[in-house]
DNA sequence: GTCTATACTTCGATAGAC
DNA sequence: GTCTATCGAAGTATAGAC
């Protein structure tokens, strides 16, 4: 009735999460395929075996890679978004482009690792619906109708755009980024100004 | 002096297009990472060593794959705006869910894969211009001034929503795209209609 | 043009020693 | 907790037969 041997290290263990942010490097700076379990170990110093005793297979390391990484993104914009409800602050904390690579990344890894589709889609929704009611509410402080834009719409438009921009800076391709962003800004501020406002 | 032995097949070799046929479709379902010499082999019904007869590394054959795609892609949008330039019909090419897969897979391979970063933002330099024009030419026409919005703006926007619902489609995550396309094709439709010229 | 044979590398994963 | 040893599978790539 016993199971097999394989033991599998501690969630709060200081390799593992060494592990971890070795692999975020390698993911940022040689994309997702270069991760493997023994380039990973040789970079951390440790042998490969190490990996798969903290992570019983690569799609585990990818989908903790993920989650730990979307949490924190989400933690950290409810916090910034909670001193300042801006849409310029909405603006600024969509254009990351760290986090413009990374989605990149885990949207092509999860086109062959179907264990990753469910982890990132979940977490999208959250993420989208927190931003959501960003928008939303701050529209209402402003007395912007639903009309002129509803809020879904602009969050699509603004990550969208600064997702873009990311993935086209990162081949040095960056023709009209500047104009974008100004136009932008600008307008976020004259919403801001009240000029859509009704009341 | 005499250099290698190895051979290299005919560009237009029908065998060469059908690999590079059933590549494209592994692409698009599996991923980039699932297109291998070996299982492209046996997919296409031939050896893997094939494969490498009419490419040299898969280097060569990921290059060919988005060139020849781009090439077509561009040749159609150029078609296309000739017939019907209205920004409708601009939006409606822009929302290509599979020409935003592709977009996906190749952005993360080129992040390991230099050869292709030249590729595609040469690429992405053409596309966007002609794109470009095409906006610029109708607000033009429309008598709609810079200064409503850029026509950089608009299409960064514009294409950068169509990606985003495309990506996040495809995980099965599709809250509030409707919305976005009707407000979006409804905004397009009321620019058309002259709301924002001044002639 | 297509195949077989083949070389060499790297990968993921497991068992077991210490 | 970390390592060594080890397996089998799969990867890219080349040479040469037909």
């Amino acid at each position: 009735m016993s199971g097999p041997t394989r033991r599998i290290g501690a969630e709060d263990s200081q390799s593992r999460a060494h592990l971890l942010d070795v692999a975020e490097q390698m993911l940022l700076a040689e994309g997702a395929a270069a991760v493997t379990s023994r380039r990973l170990g040789r970079r951390a110093g440790v042998s490969s075996q190490l990996v798969h005793y903290y992570f019983r297979t690569m799609d585990d390391l990818f989908i903790e890679l993920f989650r730990r990484r979307a949490e924190e993104g989400l933690r950290r914009v409810e916090q910034a978004l909670a001193v300042d409800g801006t849409l310029t602050a909405i603006w600024d904390l969509t254009s990351n482009p760290a986090g413009a690579l990374f989605n990149i990344e885990f949207a092509a890894l999860a086109n062959h690792r179907k264990a990753l589709q469910a982890e990132i889609a979940e977490f999208g929704e959250r993420y989208r619906r927190l931003q959501h009611d960003a928008v939303a509410a701050r529209f209402a402080a402003l007395g912007v109708p639903e009309e002129v834009c509803p809020p879904t719409v602009v969050l699509l438009a603004l990550t969208g755009m600064a997702q873009i921009m990311s993935i086209e800076a990162n081949f040095g391709f960056t023709t009209g980024h500047d104009e974008a962003v100004t136009f932008t800004r600008q307008l976020l501020e004259r919403v801001e100004a009240g000029e859509w406002g009704v009341g």
